[in-house]
DNA sequence: ATTACAGTTGTAAACGCTTACATTCGCGGC
DNA sequence: GCCGCGAATGTAAGCGTTTACAACTGTAAT
């Protein structure tokens, strides 16, 4: 392995001057810059990244957790690894903000039990791998859900983490996350306003899913704010397109008349609400109108295509970084939440017609006073409510 | 920052006692043991990964260098990111391995021109930017045909390479990939000897990518083996769905009578022919078969089902680090090529019934001598061949 | 010649950890 | 009580950088 010192010797000069030429700070003299950038050159030598972090107190590495979704079959794309895509898209936005500065990305996956939601009972392996992980960062970016909380306290009162994607209730944690109020309430808003839907069906995620939560709560500021407008029903799903089919058919085995409208907590359940439709004949948007939340890519692909809330991941994972950035620049900085703006994306299956394809940026909606933002639920930390059936 | 040292005074031991009880190595009584556990705990220690490394000589630390495809519109998926999940399985295969040892995992993307297989002439850039990285790892993961050769070659004399993915020319280095020669063998004669579909025409990819290549060579191969089977024409396309649907209308415009079948160098490219066909009422596969190759997400979702190969991404991502912990370990192993095996996936675009869905391991086949495997190609480097018209 | 000073360069002390080696401890056998 | 010995612990020298500070150089003003 070739050293500084190896270096040194070749040019003869000192360390220092090795070090000052490497970069670019310091006075030093043109004829001394050339022998040492020579010498560089013909011995291949290449700082060591190790003894540099030692030495600057710096390791221009941050972290970032991601969940693994398990329970997938090997070698086999389907539509719930789709939603994958999200968190790749999030390192992506982190991975090119840190190019810029020439850091690096070190990734982690943690695994999430298929209940999602709920991590699996190995907390101590968990907790323990971050904390060596902490030693080798400067930073920390958490993926939503993926850690339980405490750990996340813990891990934030030695480095700066921020809480990427998703909506949270973390305590005084900094938080980048897609504006899920926002976008919910417009999405709904179209339904009820703009083509005169009236009797909702809501397909629930976790009742202990942060994001979920927000998304049902503007669900039910629109129809309160639409007089005649009313909740038939709702079905508490786990996220997965199978939730989904068993979602439809539990509301058509219940007989009576159709709702005008199905409001499904995310994407892959709307998907599966489609399929079980269409299995028994029932057209969408004509008889009831579908829509889903989180515009992962089978979306555009299903029939009709599924009207639905765009999140942008890869400016989340850009803002996380930056706020992380900030907060290793600036360790006091008080904790934030940020909440980016979602794009409603309007195709077929909310009754507009076939072929539609518009993409509406959404501008921020306050949340009403007492309901239940992100921002106002972090502050407040209520219970999650129990879903209604 | 709490140091070995502080925890050492803290528990009246020295920092040789305390790294002692960190590693579990080296006598310690229980009782040292546990006032300098208790010590840690109180402290909170965590100790600097970068002393560690340091000291050890070591880092732990793996990096992957990726591909990053440009000019996707951001916010929005479509077909060709989809082909982005390849290396998203790649690294979570990675990851998977590396987790085992609790190492960690440095990721860098390095941006491909949109034609496809030409890095950006930023030689420079990337450059530095991997020489940096390799001092901060202990070995380097290259994704296929993202870095010049003659960077990796350089970058190979300086620590342990493996080349993941794709079909590598790349001299004297380790490469693992999948064994594209005997799945596109496989997929060819399934739709000359199973479907006895005689008249091929190829959507070939670009002249220079080696994957392309050797699809094509097989695809040659099985023509040459079954009398009676002839290559109509072919066309060489850059990848991409619009690429297929260009390909599709230049064979339409010629006239004549259509093929029997449409043999392409990618999924991506065969859904652009379906689509070209679809618009043209040309029914697949009762008029024209259609195959493609690497069984992304959307092949599945097509119309028909698209018949193709699926490349095993986790399994190469595992096996590629398994490849460079072996070399890490021992520096002087010899290069190696490994091939992994492909799946033939068959659904219904070539021609079986509606419906269908087998996957059939594909067995590696030997290429006759004389023809271009992978191995003899690294070995012998011949000039891609001309792309007939 | 002397001095002052800016421009260069060298010296050596960190940085936090590991580990070879030296030292001490405790204990059984003499 | 002393010796010997293995077990337990301590000492201190690295690991490859950075950087504060000291030391030197040469130039220009005195």
């Amino acid at each position: 392995m070739v050293t500084l010192y190896d270096v040194a010797r070749h040019a003869g000069v000192s360390t220092a001057t090795v070090s000052r030429v490497l970069h670019g700070q310091g006075p030093v003299r043109d004829s001394t810059r050339a022998r040492v950038r020579a010498a560089i050159e013909e011995l291949g030598y290449v700082p060591d990244g190790a003894a540099q972090s030692l030495a600057r107190n710096r390791k221009d590495v941050i972290g970032l957790v991601c969940v693994e979704h398990t329970g997938l079959k090997p070698n086999q794309y389907d539509i719930e690894s789709m939603s994958l895509l999200f968190y790749d898209e999030v390192m992506r936005g982190v991975e090119a903000r840190i190019r810029e500065r020439s850091w690096s990305l070190l990734i982690t996956f943690v695994r999430e039990d298929e209940n999602l939601g709920v991590p699996l009972p190995e907390d101590e392996p968990v907790q323990s791998r971050l904390l060596t992980l902490s030693g080798k960062v400067d930073g920390l970016l958490i993926g939503e859900g993926v850690v339980p909380s405490p750990v996340v306290t813990e891990l934030a009162r030695r480095l700066p983490v921020v809480v990427v994607a998703g909506d949270t209730a973390l305590r005084g944690a900094n938080v980048v996350s897609a504006d899920n109020w926002s976008g919910a309430h417009a999405l709904v808003a179209h339904l009820v306003a703009g083509h005169g839907r009236r009797r909702l069906f809501h397909v629930d995620g976790p009742a202990t899913a942060p994001d979920a939560q927000t998304r049902r709560l503007a669900m039910r500021s629109v129809i309160g704010a639409h007089p005649g407008t009313v909740l038939t029903g709702s079905y508490s799903g786990r996220f997965t397109v199978h939730s989904g089919e068993e979602a439809a058919e539990r509301l058509l085995a219940g007989g009576g008349t159709l709702p005008d409208a199905i409001v499904c907590a995310n994407d892959q359940m709307a998907i599966g609400v489609l399929r079980t439709l269409a299995a028994r004949r029932i057209r969408v948007p004509e008889e009831v109108a579908v829509v889903g939340f989180d515009d992962i890519f089978p979306a555009s692909l299903c029939d009709p295509p599924l009207t639905t809330v765009h999140q942008p991941m890869r400016k989340i994972g850009e803002r996380a970084c930056d706020r992380l950035f900030e907060l290793i620049a600036k360790p006091a900085l008080r904790p934030r939440v940020e909440l980016l703006p979602t794009e409603l994306v309007i195709r077929s299956s909310c009754g507009c017609p076939p072929g539609t394809l518009t993409r509406l940026p959404v501008a921020p909606v306050a949340a009403p006073a007492g309901a239940c933002t992100t921002r106002t639920r972090a502050a407040q930390g209520p219970k999650p409510e129990k879903t209604e059936r």
